[in-house]
RNA sequence: GGGCAGGUGGCGGAGUGGUUAAUCGCACCAGACUGUAAAUCUGGCGUCCUUACGGACUGCGAAGGUUCGAAUCCUUCCCUGCCCA
Protein backbone atom coordinates (compact mmCIF):
# COMPACT_ATOMS: atom_id res chain seq x y z
CA UNK A 1 0.00 0.00 0.00
CA UNK A 2 1.29 3.47 -0.74
CA UNK A 3 2.24 5.36 2.72
CA UNK A 4 1.15 8.18 0.83
CA UNK A 5 -1.06 9.49 -1.43
CA UNK A 6 -1.71 12.73 -3.80
CA UNK A 7 -5.23 13.15 -3.74
CA UNK A 8 -5.26 16.09 -5.75
CA UNK A 9 -2.96 17.92 -7.10
CA UNK A 10 -3.96 22.62 -7.63
CA UNK A 11 -3.41 23.38 -11.11
CA UNK A 12 -1.83 26.82 -10.65
CA UNK A 13 0.11 26.16 -7.97
CA UNK A 14 2.26 23.38 -6.40
CA UNK A 15 -0.07 23.16 -3.97
CA UNK A 16 -1.61 19.35 -3.33
CA UNK A 17 -4.06 17.58 -1.27
CA UNK A 18 -2.51 14.45 0.41
CA UNK A 19 -3.46 11.47 2.73
CA UNK A 20 -0.58 10.16 4.94
CA UNK A 21 -0.75 6.47 6.33
CA UNK A 22 0.54 6.14 9.61
CA UNK A 23 0.65 2.65 12.42
CA UNK A 24 -1.35 5.16 14.54
CA UNK A 25 -4.22 6.64 11.67
CA UNK A 26 -4.19 8.67 8.97
CA UNK A 27 -3.14 12.30 8.01
CA UNK A 28 -4.79 14.61 5.36
CA UNK A 29 -2.37 17.05 4.31
CA UNK A 30 -1.48 19.93 4.09
CA UNK A 31 -1.33 19.16 8.24
CA UNK A 32 -0.59 21.09 11.33
CA UNK A 33 1.47 19.20 14.23
CA UNK A 34 1.01 20.87 17.14
CA UNK A 35 4.19 20.94 19.13
CA UNK A 36 4.36 18.84 22.27
CA UNK A 37 7.93 18.92 23.53
CA UNK A 38 8.15 16.67 26.93
CA UNK A 39 4.78 15.04 25.49
CA UNK A 40 2.49 17.47 26.39
CA UNK A 41 0.85 20.23 24.02
CA UNK A 42 1.67 22.89 26.77
CA UNK A 43 -1.22 23.86 29.05
CA UNK A 44 -3.74 21.07 27.35
CA UNK A 45 -4.28 17.44 27.70
CA UNK A 46 -4.73 15.03 25.59
CA UNK A 47 -8.58 15.66 25.58
CA UNK A 48 -8.28 18.81 24.72
CA UNK A 49 -5.87 17.91 21.97
CA UNK A 50 -8.60 15.05 20.56
CA UNK A 51 -11.44 17.53 20.61
CA UNK A 52 -9.48 20.17 18.72
CA UNK A 53 -9.27 17.98 15.69
CA UNK A 54 -5.67 17.77 15.64
CA UNK A 55 -4.85 14.15 13.50
CA UNK A 56 -1.15 14.07 14.95
CA UNK A 57 1.53 15.57 17.33
CA UNK A 58 5.44 15.83 17.80
CA UNK A 59 7.18 15.18 20.51
CA UNK A 60 10.83 15.81 21.27
CA UNK A 61 13.43 12.72 21.18
CA UNK A 62 16.48 15.04 22.64
CA UNK A 63 14.12 15.93 25.58
CA UNK A 64 12.35 12.52 26.16
CA UNK A 65 15.82 10.51 25.99
CA UNK A 66 16.93 12.94 28.54
CA UNK A 67 13.71 12.78 31.16
CA UNK A 68 12.22 10.81 31.59
CA UNK A 69 14.32 8.43 29.75
CA UNK A 70 14.77 5.37 27.44
CA UNK A 71 14.28 2.74 30.55
CA UNK A 72 11.17 4.85 31.35
CA UNK A 73 9.63 4.91 27.87
CA UNK A 74 10.29 1.35 27.83
CA UNK A 75 8.59 0.38 30.77
CA UNK A 76 5.86 2.69 29.78
CA UNK A 77 5.29 0.57 26.49
CA UNK A 78 6.37 3.35 23.91
CA UNK A 79 5.47 7.26 23.61
CA UNK A 80 1.75 6.73 23.23
CA UNK A 81 0.85 4.68 25.93
CA UNK A 82 3.13 7.01 28.43
CA UNK A 83 1.45 10.14 26.79
CA UNK A 84 -1.74 8.39 26.44
CA UNK A 85 -2.31 9.88 22.31
CA UNK A 86 -3.40 6.96 20.22
CA UNK A 87 -2.92 9.21 17.10
CA UNK A 88 -0.49 9.36 14.92
CA UNK A 89 2.60 10.51 16.42
CA UNK A 90 6.10 12.16 15.25
CA UNK A 91 9.30 12.59 16.88
CA UNK A 92 11.58 15.08 16.84
CA UNK A 93 15.32 13.61 16.54
CA UNK A 94 17.18 16.34 18.36
CA UNK A 95 18.55 17.86 15.30
CA UNK A 96 16.94 21.10 16.71
CA UNK A 97 18.70 21.39 19.78
CA UNK A 98 21.95 20.88 18.21
CA UNK A 99 21.12 24.35 17.27
CA UNK A 100 19.14 26.09 20.05
CA UNK A 101 21.29 24.42 22.93
CA UNK A 102 24.51 25.24 20.88
CA UNK A 103 26.35 26.44 24.25
CA UNK A 104 26.02 23.02 25.47
CA UNK A 105 27.15 20.50 22.82
CA UNK A 106 30.16 19.96 20.64
CA UNK A 107 29.40 17.74 17.33
CA UNK A 108 32.01 15.55 15.88
CA UNK A 109 31.77 12.87 12.88
CA UNK A 110 30.54 10.20 15.35
CA UNK A 111 27.63 12.67 17.07
CA UNK A 112 26.92 15.29 19.32
CA UNK A 113 27.91 15.64 22.98
CA UNK A 114 25.48 17.38 25.14
CA UNK A 115 26.13 19.00 28.50
CA UNK A 116 22.31 18.43 29.69
CA UNK A 117 21.19 21.46 30.11
CA UNK A 118 19.21 19.81 33.23
CA UNK A 119 21.52 18.33 35.19
CA UNK A 120 24.95 19.42 33.53
CA UNK A 121 25.84 15.57 32.97
CA UNK A 122 27.09 14.44 29.40
CA UNK A 123 24.98 13.07 26.67
CA UNK A 124 26.21 11.86 23.87
CA UNK A 125 23.62 11.89 20.83
CA UNK A 126 24.10 9.67 17.78
CA UNK A 127 22.02 8.91 14.45
CA UNK A 128 21.63 5.52 15.26
CA UNK A 129 20.94 6.15 18.93
CA UNK A 130 18.31 8.84 18.08
CA UNK A 131 16.62 6.90 15.36
CA UNK A 132 16.91 3.77 17.65
CA UNK A 133 15.43 5.57 20.79
CA UNK A 134 12.51 6.99 17.91
CA UNK A 135 11.29 3.89 16.52
CA UNK A 136 11.98 1.13 18.81
CA UNK A 137 11.76 2.79 22.41
CA UNK A 138 9.35 5.85 21.90
CA UNK A 139 7.38 3.85 19.09
CA UNK A 140 6.80 6.89 17.28
CA UNK A 141 5.07 6.72 13.53
CA UNK A 142 7.60 9.24 12.18
CA UNK A 143 10.69 9.26 13.07
CA UNK A 144 13.35 11.89 11.66
CA UNK A 145 17.26 11.42 10.84
CA UNK A 146 19.49 13.18 13.21
CA UNK A 147 20.41 16.39 11.66
CA UNK A 148 22.56 19.39 11.97
CA UNK A 149 20.55 22.57 12.16
CA UNK A 150 22.59 25.54 11.14
CA UNK A 151 21.76 29.46 12.50
CA UNK A 152 21.87 31.63 10.71
CA UNK A 153 23.74 33.46 9.16
CA UNK A 154 26.22 30.61 8.20
CA UNK A 155 29.36 31.25 5.57
CA UNK A 156 29.32 28.83 2.33
CA UNK A 157 31.63 26.82 3.50
CA UNK A 158 30.64 25.70 6.88
CA UNK A 159 26.66 24.99 5.21
CA UNK A 160 28.77 22.71 2.74
CA UNK A 161 30.22 21.07 5.12
CA UNK A 162 27.75 20.91 7.71
CA UNK A 163 25.09 19.50 4.98
CA UNK A 164 27.56 16.83 4.56
CA UNK A 165 27.62 15.73 7.81
CA UNK A 166 23.88 15.59 7.86
CA UNK A 167 23.54 13.36 4.61
CA UNK A 168 26.25 10.75 6.05
CA UNK A 169 24.09 10.86 8.82
CA UNK A 170 20.94 10.28 7.20
CA UNK A 171 22.63 6.96 5.88
CA UNK A 172 23.39 5.91 9.29
CA UNK A 173 20.00 7.03 10.11
CA UNK A 174 18.40 4.88 7.77
CA UNK A 175 20.47 1.77 8.37
CA UNK A 176 19.79 2.04 12.31
CA UNK A 177 15.88 2.52 11.33
CA UNK A 178 16.05 -0.53 9.26
CA UNK A 179 17.63 -2.31 12.15
CA UNK A 180 15.15 -1.32 14.96
CA UNK A 181 11.90 -0.24 13.45
CA UNK A 182 8.48 -2.38 14.38
CA UNK A 183 6.95 -4.70 12.28
CA UNK A 184 4.57 -3.76 9.60
CA UNK A 185 1.05 -3.78 11.08
CA UNK A 186 -1.64 -6.16 9.72
CA UNK A 187 -2.99 -3.33 7.51
CA UNK A 188 0.38 -2.71 6.04
CA UNK A 189 0.84 0.29 7.91
CA UNK A 190 4.68 0.96 9.40
CA UNK A 191 6.45 3.47 10.93
CA UNK A 192 8.51 5.82 8.69
CA UNK A 193 11.53 7.37 8.93
CA UNK A 194 12.16 10.87 7.31
CA UNK A 195 15.33 12.69 5.56
CA UNK A 196 16.18 16.36 6.82
CA UNK A 197 17.38 18.68 4.29
CA UNK A 198 19.99 21.25 5.01
CA UNK A 199 22.09 23.49 3.03
CA UNK A 200 21.68 26.71 4.88
CA UNK A 201 20.64 29.64 2.89
CA UNK A 202 22.35 28.52 -0.13
CA UNK A 203 20.11 27.00 -3.29
CA UNK A 204 22.82 24.88 -4.49
CA UNK A 205 23.72 23.20 -1.60
CA UNK A 206 20.20 22.97 -0.61
CA UNK A 207 19.42 20.90 -4.15
CA UNK A 208 22.57 18.47 -2.98
CA UNK A 209 21.31 18.48 -0.09
CA UNK A 210 18.03 16.91 -1.02
CA UNK A 211 19.20 14.96 -3.99
CA UNK A 212 21.24 12.97 -1.44
CA UNK A 213 18.54 12.07 0.34
CA UNK A 214 16.77 10.74 -2.34
CA UNK A 215 19.60 9.00 -3.16
CA UNK A 216 19.27 7.10 0.08
CA UNK A 217 15.51 6.80 -0.05
CA UNK A 218 13.44 7.81 2.24
CA UNK A 219 9.30 7.64 3.29
CA UNK A 220 9.15 11.25 3.60
CA UNK A 221 11.29 14.75 3.52
CA UNK A 222 12.23 17.20 5.47
CA UNK A 223 13.20 20.71 5.04
CA UNK A 224 15.16 21.82 7.98
CA UNK A 225 17.17 24.89 9.12
CA UNK A 226 14.47 27.31 7.63
CA UNK A 227 12.96 30.22 9.64
CA UNK A 228 15.79 30.42 11.76
CA UNK A 229 15.79 33.73 12.01
CA UNK A 230 16.43 34.95 8.04
CA UNK A 231 14.08 37.29 6.10
CA UNK A 232 11.41 35.55 4.30
CA UNK A 233 12.76 36.87 0.88
CA UNK A 234 16.05 34.34 1.65
CA UNK A 235 13.95 31.76 3.54
CA UNK A 236 11.34 31.34 0.33
CA UNK A 237 14.31 30.67 -2.53
CA UNK A 238 15.83 28.30 -0.15
CA UNK A 239 12.76 26.50 0.53
CA UNK A 240 12.26 26.25 -3.37
CA UNK A 241 15.90 24.94 -3.85
CA UNK A 242 14.67 22.47 -1.61
CA UNK A 243 11.41 20.71 -3.16
CA UNK A 244 12.81 20.87 -6.40
CA UNK A 245 14.68 18.11 -6.19
CA UNK A 246 12.02 15.89 -3.79
CA UNK A 247 9.85 13.54 -5.38
CA UNK A 248 6.70 14.97 -5.93
CA UNK A 249 5.22 11.33 -4.60
CA UNK A 250 6.27 11.62 -1.09
CA UNK A 251 5.10 13.60 1.63
CA UNK A 252 7.22 17.14 2.40
CA UNK A 253 7.30 18.61 5.70
CA UNK A 254 8.81 22.24 5.86
CA UNK A 255 9.93 21.88 9.83
CA UNK A 256 9.55 24.69 12.51
CA UNK A 257 6.70 26.66 10.40
CA UNK A 258 5.14 28.98 10.84
CA UNK A 259 3.18 31.95 10.74
CA UNK A 260 0.19 31.70 8.84
CA UNK A 261 1.86 33.81 6.13
CA UNK A 262 4.26 31.35 5.68
CA UNK A 263 2.32 28.45 5.98
CA UNK A 264 0.15 29.59 2.50
CA UNK A 265 3.31 30.47 0.73
CA UNK A 266 4.95 27.02 1.93
CA UNK A 267 1.67 25.15 1.07
CA UNK A 268 1.64 26.92 -2.42
CA UNK A 269 5.19 25.50 -2.90
CA UNK A 270 4.25 22.06 -2.85
CA UNK A 271 4.83 21.71 1.60
CA UNK A 272 2.43 19.17 3.06
CA UNK A 273 3.37 19.05 6.78
CA UNK A 274 4.04 21.63 9.31
CA UNK A 275 4.41 21.92 12.75
CA UNK A 276 5.88 24.95 14.92
CA UNK A 277 5.61 25.88 18.79
CA UNK A 278 4.50 29.63 17.63
CA UNK A 279 0.35 29.38 18.71
CA UNK A 280 1.01 27.92 22.01
CA UNK A 281 3.99 29.76 23.18
CA UNK A 282 2.70 32.89 21.49
CA UNK A 283 -0.55 32.18 23.53
CA UNK A 284 1.34 31.99 26.57
CA UNK A 285 2.86 35.17 25.68
CA UNK A 286 -0.95 36.91 25.29
CA UNK A 287 -0.90 36.97 21.32
CA UNK A 288 -4.31 35.21 19.50
CA UNK A 289 -4.15 34.46 16.22
CA UNK A 290 -7.28 35.35 14.48
CA UNK A 291 -8.31 35.70 10.64
CA UNK A 292 -8.58 39.04 11.30
CA UNK A 293 -4.60 39.34 12.09
CA UNK A 294 -2.61 38.85 15.30
CA UNK A 295 -3.50 40.56 18.45
CA UNK A 296 -1.86 41.18 21.69
CA UNK A 297 -4.59 40.32 24.17
CA UNK A 298 -3.23 42.67 26.86
CA UNK A 299 -3.78 45.58 24.79
CA UNK A 300 -5.44 48.60 26.66
CA UNK A 301 -8.05 48.49 23.86
CA UNK A 302 -9.24 44.58 24.66
CA UNK A 303 -10.17 45.33 28.83
CA UNK A 304 -13.68 46.28 27.57
CA UNK A 305 -14.04 44.87 24.79
CA UNK A 306 -16.69 41.68 25.37
CA UNK A 307 -16.58 39.95 22.30
CA UNK A 308 -15.22 36.75 21.52
CA UNK A 309 -10.88 36.15 20.26
CA UNK A 310 -12.20 35.77 16.38
CA UNK A 311 -15.60 36.70 15.15
CA UNK A 312 -17.31 33.41 14.47
CA UNK A 313 -14.59 31.23 16.09
CA UNK A 314 -16.13 28.25 17.21
CA UNK A 315 -12.94 27.17 19.63
CA UNK A 316 -13.97 26.58 23.48
CA UNK A 317 -12.46 29.98 24.68
CA UNK A 318 -14.49 31.84 21.86
CA UNK A 319 -17.91 30.15 22.86
CA UNK A 320 -17.81 30.95 26.27
CA UNK A 321 -15.20 34.11 27.30
CA UNK A 322 -14.44 37.56 25.98
CA UNK A 323 -11.63 39.08 25.11
CA UNK A 324 -11.97 41.13 28.40
CA UNK A 325 -12.08 38.60 30.22
CA UNK A 326 -8.90 37.10 28.94
CA UNK A 327 -7.41 40.04 29.45
CA UNK A 328 -7.67 40.35 32.65
CA UNK A 329 -6.82 36.33 33.18
CA UNK A 330 -3.44 37.53 31.63
CA UNK A 331 -3.26 40.59 33.68
CA UNK A 332 -3.63 38.66 37.06
CA UNK A 333 -1.36 36.16 36.21
CA UNK A 334 -3.95 33.15 35.67
CA UNK A 335 -2.81 30.03 33.95
CA UNK A 336 -6.11 29.53 33.02
CA UNK A 337 -5.43 32.37 30.47
CA UNK A 338 -2.23 30.91 28.37
CA UNK A 339 -4.92 27.57 28.33
CA UNK A 340 -7.22 29.40 27.08
CA UNK A 341 -5.12 31.39 24.28
CA UNK A 342 -3.53 27.73 23.15
CA UNK A 343 -7.03 26.43 22.82
CA UNK A 344 -8.19 29.20 20.50
CA UNK A 345 -4.54 29.48 18.91
CA UNK A 346 -4.12 25.58 18.36
CA UNK A 347 -7.81 25.50 16.98
CA UNK A 348 -6.92 28.88 14.44
CA UNK A 349 -3.66 26.62 13.01
CA UNK A 350 -6.09 23.50 12.00
CA UNK A 351 -8.90 25.49 11.17
CA UNK A 352 -6.86 27.59 8.78
CA UNK A 353 -5.26 24.06 7.25
CA UNK A 354 -8.73 23.20 6.48
CA UNK A 355 -9.35 26.35 4.86
CA UNK A 356 -6.20 25.68 3.18
CA UNK A 357 -6.74 22.19 1.71
CA UNK A 358 -10.42 22.95 1.10
CA UNK A 359 -8.74 25.78 -1.25
CA UNK A 360 -6.53 23.05 -2.78
CA UNK A 361 -9.69 20.66 -3.33
CA UNK A 362 -11.68 23.68 -5.21
CA UNK A 363 -8.46 24.57 -7.32
CA UNK A 364 -9.14 28.18 -6.12
CA UNK A 365 -5.74 28.35 -4.01
CA UNK A 366 -4.46 31.80 -5.51
CA UNK A 367 -8.12 33.64 -4.78
CA UNK A 368 -8.53 32.25 -1.25
CA UNK A 369 -5.07 32.93 -0.07
CA UNK A 370 -5.02 36.48 -1.61
CA UNK A 371 -8.40 36.75 0.46
CA UNK A 372 -6.68 35.48 3.76
CA UNK A 373 -4.18 38.23 3.21
CA UNK A 374 -5.86 40.87 2.83
CA UNK A 375 -7.95 40.52 5.61
CA UNK A 376 -5.19 39.05 8.10
CA UNK A 377 -3.20 41.77 7.26
CA UNK A 378 -6.19 44.54 6.40
C1' G B 1 -0.04 68.58 75.42
C1' G B 2 5.07 65.90 75.26
C1' G B 3 8.62 62.43 72.80
C1' C B 4 10.35 59.70 68.59
C1' A B 5 10.16 58.47 63.37
C1' G B 6 8.83 60.12 58.74
C1' G B 7 6.71 62.94 54.26
C1' U B 8 10.59 61.37 46.95
C1' G B 9 7.56 60.16 40.36
C1' G B 10 0.48 55.89 39.94
C1' C B 11 2.20 52.59 44.37
C1' G B 12 6.33 50.56 47.35
C1' G B 13 11.05 52.18 48.15
C1' A B 14 16.62 54.03 47.23
C1' G B 15 19.28 58.40 47.41
C1' U B 16 21.58 62.56 52.86
C1' G B 17 25.43 68.96 48.95
C1' G B 18 27.29 68.36 42.34
C1' U B 19 27.88 62.25 37.49
C1' U B 20 19.71 63.01 39.99
C1' A B 21 14.38 63.84 35.53
C1' A B 22 15.97 61.11 40.06
C1' U B 23 18.81 53.23 41.45
C1' C B 24 15.32 49.29 41.94
C1' G B 25 10.60 46.60 42.27
C1' C B 26 5.39 46.72 41.13
C1' A B 27 1.64 48.72 38.17
C1' C B 28 0.89 50.74 33.44
C1' C B 29 1.90 51.30 27.74
C1' A B 30 3.83 48.84 23.45
C1' G B 31 6.69 45.18 20.69
C1' A B 32 8.92 40.41 19.82
C1' C B 33 8.44 35.11 19.83
C1' U B 34 8.72 30.00 13.66
C1' G B 35 11.62 21.22 14.30
C1' U B 36 10.07 24.97 22.86
C1' A B 37 16.22 25.33 28.40
C1' A B 38 10.68 30.47 26.90
C1' A B 39 3.46 31.26 30.80
C1' U B 40 9.57 34.45 28.37
C1' C B 41 12.33 38.48 26.61
C1' U B 42 12.87 43.83 24.74
C1' G B 43 11.68 48.70 24.87
C1' G B 44 8.84 52.89 27.00
C1' C B 45 7.00 55.18 31.35
C1' G B 46 7.16 64.01 34.86
C1' U B 47 5.07 67.79 31.06
C1' C B 48 5.51 70.04 26.20
C1' C B 49 7.79 70.37 21.09
C1' U B 50 10.26 66.65 17.53
C1' U B 51 9.67 60.92 12.92
C1' A B 52 14.26 60.73 15.26
C1' C B 53 18.59 63.29 17.01
C1' G B 54 17.60 66.76 20.32
C1' G B 55 15.42 70.86 22.92
C1' A B 56 12.29 73.61 26.59
C1' C B 57 9.91 73.56 31.23
C1' U B 58 8.56 71.76 35.99
C1' G B 59 10.36 68.55 40.05
C1' C B 60 11.57 65.09 45.82
C1' G B 61 4.97 67.97 51.72
C1' A B 62 4.66 74.00 51.68
C1' A B 63 7.09 78.65 52.08
C1' G B 64 11.53 81.11 52.93
C1' G B 65 16.94 80.88 53.57
C1' U B 66 22.41 79.18 53.14
C1' U B 67 25.51 77.80 48.77
C1' C B 68 28.72 78.58 42.55
C1' G B 69 25.31 74.32 43.12
C1' A B 70 20.00 71.53 47.43
C1' A B 71 15.62 65.83 47.33
C1' U B 72 19.98 66.21 50.43
C1' C B 73 22.01 71.83 55.16
C1' C B 74 19.02 75.84 58.22
C1' U B 75 14.11 78.25 59.81
C1' U B 76 8.89 78.26 60.12
C1' C B 77 4.47 75.87 58.86
C1' C B 78 1.31 71.64 57.27
C1' C B 79 0.54 66.42 57.34
C1' U B 80 1.25 60.94 58.76
C1' G B 81 2.63 56.83 62.11
C1' C B 82 4.14 54.97 66.88
C1' C B 83 4.89 55.85 72.18
C1' C B 84 3.88 58.73 76.79
C1' A B 85 0.22 61.81 79.23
Amino acid sequence: MNIFEVVKSDDKTKSRLGLLRTPHGEIRTPVFMPVGTHGTIKTLSVEDVIALGAEIILNNAYHMYLRPGPDILDKAGGLHDFISWKGPLLTDSGGYQIFSLANFRKITEEGARFRSHIDGGEVFLTPEKMVSFQASTAGADISMCLDECLEYPTTKNHAAASMELTARWARRSKDAFEESRRPSAADGTRQLLFGIAQGGMYTDIRGESAAALVDIGFDGYAVGGLSVGEPREVMLPALEASLEKLPASSPRYFMGLGTPEDIWEAVERGVDMFDCVLPTRNARNAQAFTFSGKLNITNERFRSDFGPLDENCRCAACRRYSRAFISHLFRSGEFLAGRLLSLHNIFFMIKLMAVIRDAVFRGAYADEKKRFFERYLG
